[in-house]
RNA sequence: CGGGGCGUAGCGCAGCCCGGUAGCGCGCCUGCUUUGGGAGCAGGAUGUCGGAGGUUCAAAUCCUCUCGCCCCGACCA
């Protein structure tokens, strides 16, 4: 492709609206563009990378055994009430009435239509195990929308559903997805991590999400410095401490601490460490109001506290709940005679002696505080996030944190969509029996800015080979009958050999063509100059390592497709 | 939804406090020179100053409303 012919307006200049390094970099490449908020127009170039990352999605699809098929984007609100998900998904379903005031909304992911879809055509397991997929635009009304493609309301995503007679069956179709989904982000050149996840919205028992490591991440993971434990902060789980404090309990004793009411302000004040405070959070569960105990350098779980309490989703209590219940101002809440709400307390807090707890008085906490003794706790759980030092859940090693971008996820899903919308098929015995599902994700556009994430330098995008828009950059420099010659052969031959080629025909100075090709990012650079051609050779430059070799026009594929091969192999 | 910030030429920004009819850099167009890491000279085009209303002789600038975008937060009492 010549450039003269394509729109590839590059920037010289990072754009205002972008902070991270993709989101800037994507703008300013001419791979995108915005449209609003959260959506975009991909343009020619991003496109093109965008097609290759679902070229090997397709791929490994069909190799792990799924089918392709196309849902629609609108779906009419009916399948989403069977489910319960058209009041259960909120504001991030975007919902519209159609001109016969019929309620549907955009398809923020497939579960109902999918099963309505095999509930009406499947009947017998002999027809299973099934999974279909798709490769289509998803609509999310997100909180915030941010980074460029990386949340967006409006996005690209390969999503897939099995279904199989039984556990054992579903449970191989997930490892078949997992294997696959290993395979797909590793052909796309990925640095990234599988860890153990919870299933949030979607539901189910079982879920990993793939987890490209990148500090801009918006997850954190914790992962094992020894054996393969991984998983997202959001489910990690915390062992009970193995020591107690052991210490005699002294007396019980209330002391003024005048508008000290952050954990901080607390312990300074008193001069001890955050570890020997408990503070007092009350949630909002439901109907129900909580207390919740906590040491007080931990940091409250809210998908795990959520969990226990069987509920899907917790917030914290309205100050004036707090109030009212404490009979005091906030900052002072803690459960010595909080009577009313239910206390449960982390595990850490169990092993605490003579800790320091707010006295539900203002401007009063009280110190040698002792469950058991000053107060009742009704159920001790594993309700904090785990933190860098942590013992590995496992028993191997101890856990690191880090953040991660989600480019997938893969869901056991059972019989939450099969129960509620009855999609069930008929088993050996004749019997009527739901199917058992799983769902699988990929976010394609997110994908591709995690690679850029994970691949670039101050000068640009530096793009695998797999998912590069293009592999190789023709640079002519000069106007020379000989460049402009040696230049249209090579063109020719380099895609002879199979590689695509973009051929910087513009009439630029040679800096300018050497920024925008390291903008750009192809992994090979090609320079036609006459410098070289004196000699009778051209240039290949490896984006990657600025390494450039000399060799003659005739050499130029071969020589390309080596080090490519060479590059995928030190993978 | 809360807090903060920003909307002025295609892009990046100044001007706004202190009202007087819009500017800088890059890009774009024409010509000449130049040509291996973002060229030089000369000439040129481009703005309903996000929108609406108000104050004023006069509004990019002051006031009110509104729309959009970005960032942080939406959890620790």
């Amino acid at each position: 492709m010549r450039t003269s012919q394509l729109l590839l307006p590059t920037l010289r200049e990072d754009p205002g609206e972008a902070e991270t390094v993709s989101h800037r970099l994507m703008l300013r490449a001419g791979l995108i563009r915005k449209v609003a908020a959260g959506i975009y127009t991909y343009l020619p170039l991003g496109l093109r990378t965008i097609r290759k990352v679902e070229t090997i999605i397709r791929q490994e699809m069909n190799r792990a055994g799924a089918q392709e098929l196309l849902m629609p984007i609108a779906s009419p609100a009916e399948l989403w009430k069977e489910t319960g998900r058209w009041d259960y998904y909120g504001k991030e379903l975007i919902r519209f009435k159609d001109r016969h005031e019929r309620d549907f909304c955009l398809g923020p992911t497939h579960e109902e239509v999918i099963t309505d879809l095999f509930r009406r055509e499947v009947r017998s397991y002999r027809q299973l195990p099934l999974n279909f997929y798709q490769i289509q635009t998803k609509f999310r009304d997100e909180i915030r929308p941010r980074f460029g493609l990386m949340r967006g309301r409006e996005f690209i995503m390969k999503d897939a559903y099995s279904f199989d007679a039984d556990e054992t069956d579903a449970k191989a179709s997930y490892q078949k997805m997992y294997d696959a989904y290993t395979r797909i982000f590793t052909r796309c050149g990925l640095t990234f991590r599988a860890v153990e996840a919870d299933t949030g919205l979607i539901g189910g028992e079982v879920s990993h999400e793939f987890m490209v490591l990148a500090d801009t991440g918006e997850a954190t993971v914790v992962y094992s410095n020894q054996g393969t434990y991984a998983a997202n902060v959001e489910r990690a789980e915390v062992l009970p401490p193995t020591e107690a404090d052991t210490s005699p309990q002294r007396p019980l004793t209330a002391i003024s601490t005048p508008q000290r009411r952050t954990v901080d302000e607390v312990t300074r004040f008193l001069k001890i460490a955050p570890r020997q405070l408990v503070k007092t959070l009350l949630y909002k569960a439901e109907k129900e109001t909580i207390a919740v105990l906590i040491r007080g350098d931990h940091d409250v779980n809210e998908v795990k506290l959520a969990r226990l309490l069987r509920v899907t989703e917790v917030e914290l209590a309205s100050p004036e709940v707090v109030k009212t219940l404490t009979a005091s101002p906030l900052g002072f809440a803690g459960p010595v005679g909080l009577r009313n709400v239910r206390i449960l307390a982390d595990h850490a807090v169990k092993s605490m002696r003579n800790f320091v707890v707010g006295a539900n008085q203002a401007d009063t906490h009280y110190v040698d505080a002792n469950w058991n003794r000053d107060f009742t706790i009704d159920q001790f759980a594993d309700l904090r996030n785990a933190q860098s030092g942590d013992p590995s859940p496992r028993g191997e090693g101890t856990l690191t944190l880090a953040k991660g971008i989600e480019v997938g996820q893969v869901f056991l899903l059972g019989t939450k969509y099969s129960k509620s919308m009855n999609a069930t098929i008929l088993d050996d015995q004749g019997k009527e029996r739901l199917a058992i599902m799983g769902c699988y994700g990929i976010g394609v556009g997110r994908t591709a800015a995690a690679a850029i994430e994970q691949n670039h330098d101050d000068k640009g995008i530096i793009w695998p080979f797999p998912i590069a828009p293009f592999h190789v950059h023709l640079l002519p420099l000069g106007q020379s009958s000989a460049v402009a010659d040696a230049t249209t052969n090579l063109y020719a031959t380099l895609q002879q050999a199979g590689l695509e080629v973009l051929w910087d025909d513009r009439d630029e100075r040679a800096g300018v063509k050497f920024n925008d090709a390291d903008l750009i990012g192809a992994p090979f650079q090609v320079i036609v100059g006459d410098k070289g051609l004196a000699e009778g050779l051209l240039e290949i430059k490896a984006r990657k390592t600025g390494e450039k070799i000399k060799v003659g026009p005739a050499d130029v594929p071969m020589k390309i497709l080596q080090l490519a091969s060479l590059m995928h192999s030190s993978r």
